[in-house]
Formats: structure tokens, sequence, C-alpha cells
RNA sequence: GCGGAUGUGGCGUAAUUGGUAGCCGCACCAGACUUAGGAUCUGGCGCUUCACGGCGUGGGGGUUCGAGUCCCUUCAUCCGCACCA
């Protein structure tokens, strides 16, 4: 029979899913493995052919696992709130739920026509109440949790509350609002419930905090930083505005030197870790403080003073002003009367400006005085305070000192309103073009550090600094606490209703509070979001729920650890099955998801640890980034007379500049390396039946470009007509062979016949001339050993380090060298199938069976190994000396022992003349010679 | 501007990690079997040259017996972040 791959992947599909063959359990005397895969949100448009890029590297590396004689835990499931559902809702009415489900359903059956071994009876959906119901259960944990710097890990707030009664919060390193008040214990009893409530709130791990939000009237919600390009939504594109807001935060910053350290232990792709430590951006520097003179309100400001964050406190004495951000609380304050018009304008014309528009002008220096002066904390000089959009109210203190002669910005704004510029260093030069921020020479005009290098200089001023009580040594963090809420239907409710004002949470026993059915997926009329509108809501009556959803992050940041025990109606996972499956191993996934979903998850299982319900400190130990898999456009040419118009006529691409032409985006589908089928084409829209093509060499040629995969651009390029055609083993192995797994690379499906001819001549090893199966019982011969355990140890080796794309060629010489010895030996063609199988399962799985073995257990057999049994030796290294000093290591991996391959080198004339000599080139060159004759 | 990559035949890529650059596949060319096959098999295929040879891993320099690989410099392309004090 010839190779049938339909009926043969048909069979395998159903027989895994039959016996569930990859279900797996929560114990086993196996050693465990954890090989994850991102889960993906469930579009409306498919999978195309970029998507299971990462899954089918996932399924080889598990498959790989169970061969090598692991317990592999390798689920699936679905991201399953989010945007598009409920975008799709709001024109068609329909619940998300329902176009969730279809579109799940099709994902599906995508998946599974290209043989994943993932265990469905662990699927998991974050839109499922079993799911959420945990999501929002770990919402309450947090609220439930305070941090604690001194044990450096979360508590319980019941041993806030306990502390705050015994001894006030005096003592309490917390990380908390920046407005908390010392308070004793007294103070503290002798609070109501309310004032209670309202100041746990403040060390609360989830807590309310009114933030300037990334508004989208558009969209009526709140988007998080990353959801927001260029100041409009990523999914939309709706301008976005800057609007104050109570929001759910998340208190990740108390995590951000846990995230940070985290990385050194975790074997990530470098680029990501660096990604993730800018994100967090620790810098080291320091708190300074700039008295107020109060030349404005001299009430309002005596005693206060600025706070400024610097890294470079070693250029105090160049400070010659300060700057402000606009949104600085202290600046209506500062302003004096003869000022406030300046001021005022300045601020509406910066409130005014958009995201883009601020983007966009970073040329333009702008700002405006005061009126007031600050003193400079060590010189004892008054300064004027200025306020300037350069300065960022979110970053740092929202105050800057600025030296102008060490930062490029200050010295334009020195330089624009005539404000001193005052050299700090022996080594600066040329300092009325450009500042000069160099740490190298000595400290001048800088009183007690003039004359010390930059190395002595900062811990001088700090001490100083110290002594006055005018700053101290500071870690700043770029990262900020994430916010939690948004303004939208689909997506988890947030199980927090208010009473007087404040968040209480339900009760446990109300898990999951389900969300309710709306009329409308749109803000109510006056502003609320949709949840607004659900008039059904148990308890809705009696409780003022909160009407805002998580973000789409929640249901992602823990989904790993509901794959160990996904039917678990009493825990979000048993004791018991965490500590079995611990962290993941191998975790699979884009880069696009370095600062959000990677962030967010190291940081929810950090909480959960602190709270005892995981054991592992990282979730996942091993990442590896898939890369992006692009799009590949083709073009036809149309003639276009002189208006423009076009005509019905082609011109192939190599003739086209002989020609005036338009270029038209083609169904890639309908082209084969570069070759238009003409036929194809004419049934492609109904206005091109009677089309005319200029061709070349009788062919017409295509015009190629890489863009975006997208409907609108034909290009997208889907699994299921590639299954159709060549069959999964064939797609499986293709998508391997395209190049390396991390590699962005444009999809190409010229080549793919390779692949294909490649599982065609494997199965004709197993069979004669007439196509009925025969394998034959002899000894191999040495050549065929020797063919077998080149593959093996190269197949072995290239899993180990991700180079899928290698393992694959490697087969292919295999068989090659198999074919051309006409090798149809058991011994030899039982392994190869072995080896196969993580990459083309479903073939391997048939001529399993065919050679006689028992169904459904290749999976539990052992991954081959060189075996002394029957081969002597086949890999040593070989040093070549001269002198005493070894020039040339030989790693020779072949059928053939040591002294053989001595005995060939030794004996060779060539190498002994050459030895003689010390041509070592030579000599290289002839031991490579002997080398490719032997192989 | 800052950060991260990547540059090898017509194309996707490989190179035992410093050891004869171009494995494997696609495309192409020639042939065999045969003759409607989108089948199979054999051979060729970096550039240049009739050939001997010469030149070749974006460009230029360096280290080394030896560099696609290491160092310096430069150019090009892609991605991420962006007034971070």
């Amino acid at each position: 029979m010839d190779y049938q791959f339909r009926d043969i992947e048909k069979k395998w599909q159903k027989f895994w899913a039959d016996n569930q063959t990859f279900k797996v359990d929560n114990n086993s005397a196996k050693p465990k493995y954890y090989v994850l895969d991102m889960f993906p949100y469930p579009s409306g448009a498919g999978l195309h052919v970029g998507h299971p890029l990462g899954y089918i590297a996932s399924d080889i590396f598990s498959r790989y696992k169970r061969l090598k004689g692991f317990n592999v835990l390798h689920p699936m499931g679905y991201d399953s709130f989010g945007l598009p559902a409920e975008q799709y809702a709001i024109q068609t009415g329909q619940h998300p739920a329902i176009t969730t489900e279809t579109n799940i359903n099709r994902y599906r059956e995508q998946l599974d026509n290209l043989g994943f071994s993932f265990d469905w009876s662990r699927e998991v959906r974050t839109s499922d109440p079993g799911y959420y119901k945990w999501t929002q259960w770990i919402f309450m944990l947090l609220f439930n949790s305070w941090y604690d710097q001194d044990t450096d890990k979360a508590e319980n707030i019941e041993s806030l509350i306990a502390r705050f009664e015994s001894s006030g919060s005096y003592r309490i390193k917390a990380v908390c609002d920046d407005d908390v008040r010392v308070f004793s214990a007294d103070e503290w009893k002798s609070k109501n419930d309310g004032q209670k409530q309202a100041e746990l709130l403040k060390y609360r791990l989830t807590y309310l905090r009114e933030s300037t939000v990334n508004w989208c009237p558009a969209l009526g919600t709140v988007l998080a930083n990353d959801e927001v390009k260029d100041g409009f939504s990523e999914r939309g594109g709706y301008p976005v505005e800057q609007k104050k807001m109570m929001q759910w935060s998340m208190r990740i910053t108390a995590y951000a030197d846990r995230l940070l350290q985290g990385l050194d232990r975790i074997d990530w792709p470098e680029p990501l870790k660096e990604m993730q430590r800018n994100w967090i951006g620790k810098s080291v520097g320091a708190l300074v403080k700039f008295s107020l003179t109060g030349r404005g309100s001299e009430e309002a400001l005596s005693g206060q003073a600025i706070e400024v964050f610097t890294t470079r406190v070693d250029t105090i004495f160049g400070a010659t002003f300060l700057v402000l951000a606009p949104e600085h609380e202290l600046v209506a304050a500062l302003t004096t009367a003869d000022r406030k018009e300046e001021i005022s304008n300045y601020i509406d014309q910066t409130n005014k400006k958009s995201e883009l528009d601020r983007m966009a002008d970073t040329k333009t220096v702008s700002g405006a005085f005061t009126g007031s002066y600050a003193v400079h904390p060590v010189s004892g000089e008054k300064i004027p305070v200025w306020i300037a959009d350069y300065v960022l109210a979110g970053y740092g203190t929202g105050a800057v000192m600025a030296v102008p002669s060490g930062d490029q910005r200050d010295w334009l704004f020195a330089t624009k309103f005539g404000l001193p510029i005052v050299a700090i260093s022996d080594a600066q030069a040329n300092l009325d073009l450009q500042a000069d921020p160099t740490k190298e020479g000595k400290y001048i005009n800088s009183e007690l550090i003039s004359g010390l290098d930059y190395k002595s200089a900062t811990s001088v001023l700090i001490e100083k600094l110290e002594e006055l009580g005018a700053g101290k040594a500071k870690v700043n963090y770029r990262l900020r606490d994430a916010i939690f809420g948004r303004q939208r239907y689909w997506g988890e409710p947030v199980p927090v209703y208010f009473k007087d004002g404040l968040p209480h949470l339900i009760e446990l026993e109300e898990l999951p509070l389900l969300l309710p059915d709306v009329d409308k997926y749109l803000p109510t009329e006056s502003g609320e979001p949709p949840l607004g509108r659900a008039e059904n809501w148990k308890y809705r009556a009696d409780l003022e729920y909160e009407l805002s959803t998580m973000p789409g992050w929640a249901g992602s940041s823990w989904y790993w650890f509901r794959y160990m025990d996904a039917n678990n109606d009493a825990e979000f996972a048993s004791k018991e099955a965490i500590a079995y499956w611990k962290d993941v191993d191998l975790y699979i996934g884009g880069s696009e998801h370095a600062t959000g979903h990677l962030l967010y998850s190291r940081f929810w299982n950090k909480f959960l640890k602190d709270m005892g319900y995981v054991t592992a400190e990282e979730p996942f130990k091993k990442l590896i980034n898939q890369g992006m898999i692009q799009g590949r456009s083709n073009f036809v040419y149309r003639l276009i007379d002189d208006e423009g118009k076009g005509a019905n006529t082609f011109v192939s691409a190599g003739l086209k500049s002989q020609y005036k032409t338009s270029a038209m985006h083609v169904d890639v589908n309908i082209v084969e390396n570069e070759i238009l089928d003409l036929q194809k084409f004419k049934s492609f829209r109904p206005e091109f039946e009677n089309a005319e093509f200029i061709l070349e060499n009788g062919k017409y040629i295509c015009g190629v470009e890489i863009e975006k995969m997208s409907k609108s651009k034909y290009n997208v390029v889907s699994p299921d007509d590639l299954t159709e055609r060549y069959g999964a083993d064939t797609l499986r192995m293709y998508e391997m062979f395209l190049g390396p797994l991390e590699q962005s690379k444009p999809w190409n499906t010229n080549g793919i016949e390779g692949v294909f001819k490649f599982l065609r001549k494997f199965w004709k090893l197993f069979h004669n001339d007439e196509f009925s199966f025969n394998v034959s019982e002899e000894e191999p011969s040495k050549a065929e050993y020797k063919a077998l355990h080149k593959i093996i140890r190269k197949v072995e080796e290239d899993i180990e380090r991700f180079s899928f794309n290698t393992s694959v060629s490697s087969f292919m010489i295999c068989v090659n060298e198999l074919t051309d010895l006409k090798c149809n030996k058991r011994k030899i063609l039982q392994y190869l199938v072995i080896v196969l199988e993580p990459f083309a399962p479903h073939i391997a799985e048939e001529l399993w069976t065919l050679l006689g073995n028992p169904a459904g257990t290749i999976s539990e057999t052992s991954y081959p190994v060189f075996n002394p049994d029957y081969l002597v030796e086949n890999e040593f290294s070989y040093p070549i000396s001269v002198n005493g000093k070894t020039r040339l290591n030989l790693n020779i991996s072949l059928g053939l022992t040591q002294p053989e391959v001595e005995q060939l080198v030794i004996s060779n004339e060539d190498v002994q003349r050459y030895l003689e000599g010390k041509d070592i080139k030579k000599i290289i060159f002839v031991i490579g010679k002997i080398i490719n004759i032997v192989v």
C-alpha cells in the first residue's frame, strides 16, 4: 500500500482520543516534566500556519521526554476572555460566550488535525466560571494581604491589624501608599470601622487608588500602558486620553526587587530577561530635599520641601534650578501671584497636548517659572523653581534638580531660559555647545567634594545629606503598580461590593461571582461599565457591586497551576498536585509577552508562594521564544492606461518594467513557486474570468513581498489546506525544517514537497515494490548500523538544544542512506520509528503496529541510545599533538574503533611527512580526507 | 536617542562551536524509465575560467599555523522602549 497519510492520521487521532493515550497521572514513579504552551486567545479567524509553530515544537519535546521515561504534563486551554468577542457582541448582540464557544470548537478541530499529544482532560478556559472562580479567589487573597519588607514577603492582613493594635504603625516597613501617616496603637483603636478599613486599603496588595489612566472614550474603557500605541488604542485604533479615575491596582512594585533577582536563576533567553530588567528599571540614587523659602504663600509652604530623585547626586553643585512636572502637587502653592496666569496657561497647554503630540515633539523646550525659589541643601543658595512637561509626574518624585552642565535636556532648558550653567568637573568641555555628563575628572565648584573623583564623591555627599536631614540613598524603580480594572463586559467580575464608599469582599461561599447577563454590551447612559446594566444579578438589589471587570492578564497569570488539577472544585489545585508538578520545566511562546503576561505571572507565582499555596519561587524554569511567522504576499501586475484605470491584462513580474502597471495582491494559495495558476486565477474573482496574461517563458511569475499575515493581503496559509494535501506529519516536520525555532521568518510553502517525499521514502523502506509490508529479520550490516547510530545521536543532541530544523535534515540524510543500502532490516527500522515518533507521530504509530507491536505502546518505549551490544565503539576524541601541544581534537563519530582510526592516520604516509615538516594545515587536510573517505 | 538582534548560493538554511564554507531541502539544468505523472530514479548546480587556477560568508582592519565563527571599526535591515532625572 502506498503512503495513505489521510487514513493513517485519522485512524491514530481517533485512537489517541478514544484511548486517552496522553492522559497523565498526578503521581508516578517516573520523574515529572511539565511542558507548557502559551494558550491561545480563540479568535474568529482560526489558526493560521504561524500559530502551531510553538505547539509543534513543544509537542516534539513532550513526546521525546515521554520516550526518555518522564511523566509528561502537556496541557492546552484557552485564554477566552477578551475584547474581540466583546466587540463582536456589541455589533451583533450575540453573547460573547457563544462566539467564544464557536471559536474554541474550531480551534480544537484544527489542533486535533495536527496530532498533538495534549492531555485534553485538563483543558482550561479562563471564561469558564469553574476557572474564574479561582481567579476571583486569588484576587481576594491579594486583597487580604500586605507586603512586609522586613520578612520580604506578603503576609495576611490580619497580622498587620494585630500589629496596629499592639504597637500602631511604628516600625512597620510595608510596601504601601505614599500618604500613610504614622499612628500609635491607641490612635488605631480610636478609629471607627470605616477609618480602619480606609487605612488598611493603603496596605493591601490589591487596592483602590485614584490613578491617571489611559481612558479611551470610544471603547468606554481604560487601557493598560502596553495596550496603548502612540496615543491610540492597540485594538481599534481609537484616540486615548489621560483621565483620573478610581481604579483597582495590584501592588506589583512590592515584588520589584524579587522579580529582578529571580531573573538570574531562570533559564530564559537573555534578550527577554534584559527587557524585564529594563521594564522594572531599578536605579540606585538619592532622594534630596530642597526646602522652600516660601516666596509664594508663606504659611502653606513653611517647613515643606521639594523632594527630587537623582541618580547623580555627585552633580548636585551643578544644580542651578529645579523643575517640577506640571501635575506636581506643590505647583499651585509655589506659584506667585504675578506668575499665576503664565503657569495656569502652561498647565492648560500641557493638558491639551495629546500623548501623540508630546511624543512627536521632543525637540521643543518649554516651561514656566513659578516665581518661587528653593534652597540648595548643601550650598544654601537660592535656586528658582520651574515647571516643564519633560518632567514626568509618574516617575521618581515628579521633580528633578536640573544640572545643565551634565544633562542635555537641562542644558537645553537653561540655554533657552537664560539660567546659569555651572561646570562641576575639570573633565567637562564645550559646555557652551552641549552638556557633558562625564564621570571622569575631579570635581570643581563643588565645595566639600571639590577635588574628589566620581567614586568617592557619591558616598561623601550621601553621608552629608543624611547628616543634614536633607536626603538619603534611595533605590527607585520604573515599574509601576498594575491597574487591574477594565470598564468592559467580557471579563472576570471583581468579587467586591461597596458599603459607605468602602470596598468589601463578597462571601467566599458566593464564589464564583457569575458574570451576569446584560441587554447591551456597552457602557450605561450614565457612563457606568456594561455591568451597570445587569438587572438579574444575585443580591444586586442589596449589594452595590463593583462594576468593572478584571483585565485580560488576570486569567493567564496563574493558569499553569490549574492544569495540574483542572477539575478540582475545592481548591485551585490540590496541595498534592502542586507538590508533584511544582513548576513548568519548559515554556514555549512569543516574546511579545515579555513585559506583560510573563511579568504578571511571575508576580502571582511569588505571591502564592508567600501565602504557602505553591512551592516554587519562579513559575517557568526554562523559556523558549518561538519566532513570529510572517506572511509572504504574492502580487500580480495589472496593466493600467494613462488615466490609471485597470485593464484586464496582467504582466508577469519579470516584464513589468516594460509596461505601466499597478500591483495587486493575489491569493498565495493559487501560486506555487511564484508561478500563478492561470485557471485558478480566472475563478479567483468574477471580473478576472476573461483575464489575459503577458507571460515570460510561458509562465506567469508573481512578485513577492514580506508582510504581516492577514486576510486582506490574501497571504494567509491555513494549516487545514496543508494537512489535507500533505498530512499533519509532513506539516509538522516542514514547520520545523523551515529554520531555527527562535528566528522570525516568512512562511513559504515552497519546499514542503521535500519533506513529503522524505516521509514517502521512509514508508517505502518498510514495503516492497508491490507496497506490501516487508521487513527482513536479517542482522544489519555495519553500514546500516552506522546510519542508525548517526541519526539517533544527532536527533537527541538536536532536540536537547531545540534545533529541530537540523534534526529533520538528518532524518533525510539517514533515510537516503538506508534507501541506497536497500535496508529493510527490522532491527534498524524499529529504532528508526521510535526516533521519528516525536516529529511524525502518526506514521510512526502505524509502522510501529505493522512491525508487530501492540497499538499505542510506542510512547511507553524508551528512546534508543547508543548500545555497546551492537556497536563496539562509536565515538572518541583523537588528539593531534605537535611539539607536545594539542592542536586539534577530532571528534569522530563513526563505526570504527579508535585503534582503527589511529591505524589509518598513523599509517598514512602524507600525515607522517607533514608531521615531520610540522605543516599542520596539510595534516588536517589529509586527515579530513581520510575521514571523508571512511564516512 | 537608548536597548536587543540579524547579515552565508536564485531561495530556506547547515557548518562537529576556531579546523577543507555551502550539509539537507526547494527551484533550476541534463538524462533514465516511460509516456499525460503534481510519480520514481541518476547526474549537475557559489561566482569566474575552455581549462589549470583565481575569488568568495555585507565592507574595512586585527588576533591566529588557521576566522562564517573571536576583537575593533563601518554599513544595511528588522524588532522593542522612548523626554527615566
